[in-house]
DNA sequence: GATGAATGAGCTTTCATTCAT
DNA sequence: AATGAATGAAAGCTCATTCAT
């Protein structure tokens, strides 16, 4: 059923496959170089396709870029739904949204270079585009500070600013991965962003948890 | 004493002046639309030179851009040092530190907005510059690490993280103002790391004080 | 006799039906945008069939515009020749023609505004579609002067200066019609055409009545 | 003082003059292929200079279309004025008037061509350059007008259809030159237009001297 | 100390066309 | 009889840069 039955599903079959490698190598690029540093030529280069095949599928750069964002986003928001579920534990659930950022850097281009590259040089792209590129990155925030609720309780304090947290280390890790590729330097970025959630999450948990049951609040 | 005396002086005059509105413009240009987006042409527009007296100042526009990072630096860390030094109660020091930054973002271009510019599209420029680039960085994290050990004690824990946490917020800073130029959501990021900080290092420092009693509050 | 009886018939049928929707389409985009406003992508989105199937049909944009303009000069032709057919009185002739151009232009795509086209755009077209370009222009001037003579007798002077006259005015009004798609300035070039017509064929035709008197008007 | 002084101007000079043989390549392309058919590149090929150097002095193609197009109308009615001051007889005036447009099309391109192009391809250029562009053909129309006015008196009836005449001959002509780049056919258009003039003017003409003075009315 | 003129590389995009199915 | 996928050529244009003055 879901392997192409005759002959003539070859052709899109093939032409999905080539609309697949374009957006795998737009990905690579805009998270290496920026939206303005994936030109066309340059994808051509990497995928073997020609200009022209890139216009057919996505009708334009802006298209293949906002095409790019939702596909990434969706599956990103989605990794970490099913990371998230793998535990009850607040706090082990904290430590699942951080390690999935630190894998999700791993195997580049990550999300969060993708969103910094739509972020930063938004401004320069269509209308269109950049409303869209608003609702996803809202939508991320929203998801994040929902994971939170979840994790920490609906009414734990400061909220906003653990996503504002996430979502600012997360750019800063793209953007010294622009400069170090190796992703060391990222890689340190990102723990940074634990201590600092833990240090926060973790004086209030102990304070909420004083009062409510038995602390496990040890002293680093 | 105020008057030119022979022509030579008043070209020389003359030109001092152009190179200073030349760099005046790049800095507003950078802050507004980046690296890529500061282009000669715009910077000639605006200037009303021709694109031939920028490349007689600078040589090139990674000439330009050096010479506009060095420049930018070296005031910036001059101005954050007179302005902390005029307090030598740790916390005082640490709001002034927080109100210079806002402040600074308040007569954009802010230090931030050029730094975030230079560090997310410095890849794309040549080999010197990005080493530059890279020195100045450092610079800027050493300066901040210094100021709260001044103020908070040179054996203060996490003082590596709250510099990072003052560069990753600035450059969200300068990121969320590219789409939205009126700064309002830059001045709420900008409070985000205000409460990040308090949250972060006023949890140490009653943690300190308790034990401590009385701060090192000795005048200079 | 309506239905089709088997699926190869249906399919010849179809595509005849395929055929003529694809060469309205292309009457009417020559007339309102001209040759290289023409393109195979426009012709696709109106007709809502694929490109290939206009080199199917067509084996290239040239065929469809060699096709077309036969297609539209022959129906042009015998329709003009129907009209002039009703009446035997040289200028209730001269009237029928020149109601029948006006008529021509009222349901655009006219047969001046398509002629227009291909002759203004013609040079750009292949050497095969010139010929037949000329000859089909060479066919349209003979048939306006053979109408004229029978109206107005075979040694009636000027006649040439006559029909020059009529495909002057009717590309200019197809010329005025681009600029203006109304018709409005087109039917007023159309208006002077009728003018200038009279004023030459009038003046002439007093000129004779008044020696030979009686016009030769006998009943078919 | 007409010639330059000093080095400095020689490049302006030069810079003129390379203006000046893109303008004139311009023209004849035009004239030749159209507007569409007029590319930067063949512009290019013609002169020798690179695609930039156009854009330099003209800023874009529409730039350059703007310019042509002003530079010749404004060129054309002068040349015509002087041309029609030659005489004081009416009659003597309207020859002038026609041995000027032949010999305009002799040295093409000529103007009419320049404004067929323009007014056929029009549609397809940018708001800006339709309003210029109808306006100058206005300004030609009522030029035109003026000189019959002055020809054959303030009343004499049908001068807009004369004046419609000549513009739609004109245009006639430089579409036939564009499949006979000989002038030949073109010639032979004009030549009509002559003749429909003599016929419709003459005849007037006649009339009104009739009664006024004495005639000049030999039958050709 | 600065201008006018010009260049070359590269960008996004469009068009007619073709191949495989 | 027609589609999906892809191509090559060329178009208009921008950018950083340079040469002559």
């Amino acid at each position: 059923m879901d392997q192409p039955k005759s002959r003539l599903r070859r052709s899109t079959a093939q032409g999905a496959l080539t609309r697949e490698r374009i957006l795998d190598s737009a990905r690579a690029l805009v998270a290496e170089r920026g939206l303005a540093g994936t030109t066309i030529g340059a994808l051509c280069e990497q995928t073997g396709v020609a200009p022209t095949a890139i216009y057919w599928h996505f009708g334009s750069k802006e298209g293949l870029l906002a095409e790019l964002f939702d596909q990434v986003s969706k599956t990103e928001v989605e990794q970490m739904e099913k990371r998230v579920a793998r535990s009850n534990d607040p706090l082990e659930r904290l430590e699942l949204v951080l390690s999935g950022l630190r894998e999700n850097l791993d195997h580049r281009p990550s999300f969060g270079q993708l969103l910094f590259a739509l972020s930063s040089e938004g401004p320069t792209l269509g209308f269109e585009i950049q409303g869209r590129l608003r609702e996803g990155r809202q939508r991320v925030l929203d998801r994040i500070v929902e994971h939170f609720q979840v994790a920490l309780g609906k009414d734990f304090p400061d909220l906003d600013l653990l996503a504002r947290l996430i979502l600012a280390f997360n750019h800063e890790a793209a953007l010294v991965s622009r400069s170090d590729p190796s992703g060391e330097e990222a890689a340190r970025v990102l723990d940074c962003l634990r201590r600092a959630l833990v240090l926060i999450v973790g004086g209030r948990v102990r304070e909420r948890t004083d009062t409510s049951s038995a602390p496990g609040g040890n002293s680093s």
